[in-house]
DNA sequence: CGTGAGATTGACCGAATGGTCAAATAATTT
DNA sequence: AAATTATTTGACCATTCGGTCAATCTCACG
């Protein structure tokens, strides 16, 4: 009766093997971009078999969106306004870092989508991101008016760090190749880099 | 003869109206996800047509993407070495953020790019902008031995300048749509932050 | 073992896609 | 104005796309 949850351990084995793929191709190609047979064949079953857990290519897509906002929202979530300021911002900061390095595919997807205009998602970024976003910001003006850390605009401190962050996901094949070889790691360089930017950011003439 | 360069004023005009098009179209949905009825839609011409001016699809986005390299050159080429490092750099940052402001759907073209592997411009990431990069990070570092703006990592500056002015074009969307209307303009804010933060990040305990 | 529900897929469908071609139209030249 | 050349497009083609379907295969359970 129940259609939407995967009861079995096949079902659930599979529509895990279908979402993986997935995010492969869809947050390589945007969602205009991939096919069903790129997904099918990266997944290791037939097109009809991914329709057999999937009503559509769309429903895929919806579900790993959902998924991601989830996923996505968390780190900002975890800031908390009765922690020490710095130090919490520097946390937020490495984990966003960390999520870039763990799950590029998942910043990459989310990239695609912003991309093009939030058409699968803008509601959520209206809604529950903005809302988060405008609850986060007074959280960090109280800081600021503490004289915790130095003054900032806190909606633009927030985008600073997305996009400092999530940079090292989306353009990797780029610093990758502007860095030199394939085998460097970036991500030391980056933490390091992005913990001396913030604190000289948020303690700038703070005593 | 001659079947590349545009000739007659026909010629110049189409190819421009082509080019408008397909930028427009090709940076809200990248190659894969664009196709060449919408193109020529947007362009209001026959798809024939299109085909007359340009071999085929990719040609049409190669040629966008050449003429992006050099925009995106540009500003990183006119870093002074011989200027003043805070003025050289924060001049950059306005410039790129500009560039944003003035050209986002280059901007996206790029970002795109980047996302789907650069496997067009994988060349001149690795050629050109590698050997910018590493002839900037140079004086980058000159201006620090000589203690005129602090220690930082030459190139994840470069790449921390690139991602925070390129994310107000690229998540543009996002941006305004967490800032709440639509009629908000994030640019004079984001300027006056990046200002800030550059500011605080070149000067820290440089006397 | 048998059987029936669940899982899997080859073959197929209509629509969309990148691209071709011949015929028509508009400029340009003589 | 006639002839030549450049431009434009409707009709078409082969391929690929998302999705359907009927026919199989698998496997848990009696």
């Amino acid at each position: 009766m129940n259609r939407k949850k995967p009861n079995t351990r096949i079902q659930q084995k599979n529509t895990a093997t279908i979402l993986e793929a997935a995010l492969e191709v869809f947050s390589q190609f945007g969602f205009r971009g991939s096919t069903l047979d790129q997904i099918s064949e990266a997944a290791g079953m037939s097109k009809p078999n991914l329709l057999y857990y999937f009503p559509s290519k769309e429903a895929i897509h919806a579900t790993l969106l959902e998924e991601l906002m989830e996923t996505w929202l968390d780190p900002l979530h975890k800031l908390n306004a009765d922690g020490e300021p710095r130090a919490e911002i520097l946390d937020y900061v490495r984990r966003k870092l960390q999520m870039s390095r763990d799950f590029p595919r998942e910043s990459r997807l989310f990239a695609n989508e912003i991309l093009q205009g939030a058409p699968r998602i803008g509601g959520a970024i209206q809604g529950e991101l903005k809302d988060l976003v405008d609850e986060k910001s007074k959280v960090i003006e109280g800081w600021i008016e503490e004289g915790k850390i130095a003054r900032v605009n806190p909606r633009h401190l927030l985008f600073s760090i997305w996009s400092l962050t999530q940079h090292y996901a989306d353009f990797d094949v780029q610093v990758r190749m502007v860095l030199g070889g394939e085998h460097v790691d970036p991500f030391p360089d980056a933490e390091a880099f992005l913990d001396t930017l913030f604190t000289r950011l948020l303690d700038a003439h703070t005593a």
